[in-house]
DNA sequence: TCTGGGGTCCTAGGACCC
DNA sequence: TCTGGGGTCCTAGGACCC
């Protein structure tokens, strides 16, 4: 049996453990550059705040409705979310930690009532961390965040779901009759990997709830969908197709993006921040001990500005060996961005994607034909991490992002043109001693 | 005026091979 | 006039997730 655990809406709530004041009120987290909701409390979802949605238009909720806005702070996140990820992994055998705010669980092999274990480890959540989390239980993963999802929806809007399933609910030990009473009351857009898309084209085939779905010819769906629909009503009529990854494989691309303030014109502007980027991802790279062969590179106009020519291309530049030297892919990112970058256009993102990664060390013996010894030498011994890059990583850990970087990018880090906005952040209260928060009598 | 930042998987089509 | 068949690999694009 799986159980899939999360945190209600994980970073208003983490806000909420370290502002009290803020429970009960309409509260949303945005985006970097404060520029999209990308978390809302009940009360946020109740005035009709939906995922995703720009500030812009939602703003005047603040004086109309007391809607509180506060800017992400990651950092904060994380913390909050190891600590909980912990506490939960003590239920069961096996973990697989799906998001900042998510956790499978596979309950094999134990013992007990598991909607009695579900409900004692989210007392001990809520005790220790002070996050709310709901659970859901099913023979299948899907069938688990289905249950998950009932769960939330019953503690929040009672009357679609009885009182009983809210917070944790548990499909695994309820009769095909009851099952099917709930699943006719729930949209097949719930279903965990039914997106938008797939819902209207359901919907357009008269398939509107989960019960619809299931009745639904199997083969018909696979040949007019995709085999990965199957798949999800395999699961939800309790066959399991997906297994709990609790070693999941490593990573295939590490990106860095970031949407600006203000338009960028000038391919100075952009060569810095695409140097920002690609520190970045180079530092999470070396982070995961692997080695990029290539590095993509794209910008953009905005779609939202009509009025504007568009231009988003995006260009990948092989490495001449896969490399993990902040140096060698700056100078590769640079080289993409000239020969794309066109004058005249107000770009307004652009990011860095390193891809074709391979665990470091694992390179040697395929040094290029055409190196010449003085260049193959230092690469023979790249296994051991590059001093350079390593104390530039730890100065970075120890003192701050952007603490030291490249050249003439280090005066540029967190700060510049470009920078973006990111008005109403929260202190760091986990991570930085300078921002503990302080008790006072 | 103002519109996020990460990721994964599948599929179709083309290049290339024998 | 008529132009194989089966396989693999790669890439771009689309769908999905949080």
């Amino acid at each position: 049996m799986f159980a899939l655990v999360d945190v209600n809406n994980m970073y208003v709530s983490c806000e909420r453990v370290f502002r009290p004041a803020l429970v009960g009120r309409p509260v949303v987290v945005l985006s970097n550059n404060d520029g999209n909701c990308i978390a809302r409390s009940n009360e946020a979802k109740d005035l009709g705040i939906t995922m995703a949605q720009p500030w812009f238009q939602v703003r005047h909720l603040e004086r109309e409705a007391g809607l509180i806005a506060l800017s992400a702070n990651f950092e904060l996140y994380g913390d909050m979310s190891s600590r909980m990820m912990s506490l939960v992994g003590r239920y069961a055998p096996r973990q697989e930690v799906y998001s900042i705010d998510e956790s499978f669980l596979d309950f094999d092999g134990v013992r007990g009532r598991l909607a009695d274990i579900g409900r004692d480890m989210r007392a001990t959540v809520l005790r220790w961390t002070g996050l709310p989390t709901s659970v859901g239980f099913g023979p299948t993963k899907t069938l688990a965040k289905l249950a998950n999802h009932i769960a939330k929806m019953a503690d929040r809007k009672p009357g679609t779901y009885a009182p009983d399933l809210a917070q944790v609910c548990h499909l695994g030990e309820m009769t095909a009759a009851q099952r099917d009473t709930l699943f006719a009351a729930t949209e097949v857009g719930s279903v965990w990997g039914i997106g938008r898309r797939m819902t209207a084209r359901l919907n357009d085939g008269g398939i509107r709830t989960v019960s619809d779905l299931l009745r639904a010819d199997l083969a018909m769906l696979r040949r007019q969908f995709s085999v990965v629909l199957e798949k999800t009503v395999l699961e939800l009529k309790g066959t399991p197709c997906l297994g709990i990854d609790d070693e999941p494989p490593a990573q295939q691309q590490i990106m860095c993006s970031r949407s600006f303030g203000a338009p960028a014109t000038d391919l100075e502007s952009l060569t810095d921040l695409v140097s920002q980027f690609t520190a970045r991802v180079a530092e999470k790279l070396r982070h995961q001990h692997a080695t990029a062969g290539a590095v993509h590179v794209f910008i953009g106009t905005s779609p939202f500005r009509q009025n504007d020519r568009q231009h988003s291309p995006g260009v990948t530049q092989p490495m001449r060996r896969p490399t993990d030297d902040t140096r060698a892919l700056i100078g590769a990112a640079v080289s993409a961005l000239r020969g794309m970058y066109r004058p005249g256009f107000n770009y307004v993102k652009a990011g860095v994607m390193l891809v074709d990664l391979q665990p470091k060390g694992q390179q040697q013996g395929e040094l290029d034909l055409f190196s010449s010894a003085n260049e193959a030498e230092p690469i023979a011994r790249s296994r051991d991490p590059s001093p350079l890059m390593a104390t530039v990583d730890a100065l970075n850990r120890k003192f701050g992002r952007g603490a030291i970087g490249i050249g003439s990018l280090a005066h540029q880090v967190g700060g510049g043109a470009h920078a973006g906005k990111r008005e109403r952040r929260s202190p760091r209260y986990t991570t930085r001693l300078g921002e503990i928060p302080v008790a006072t009598a």
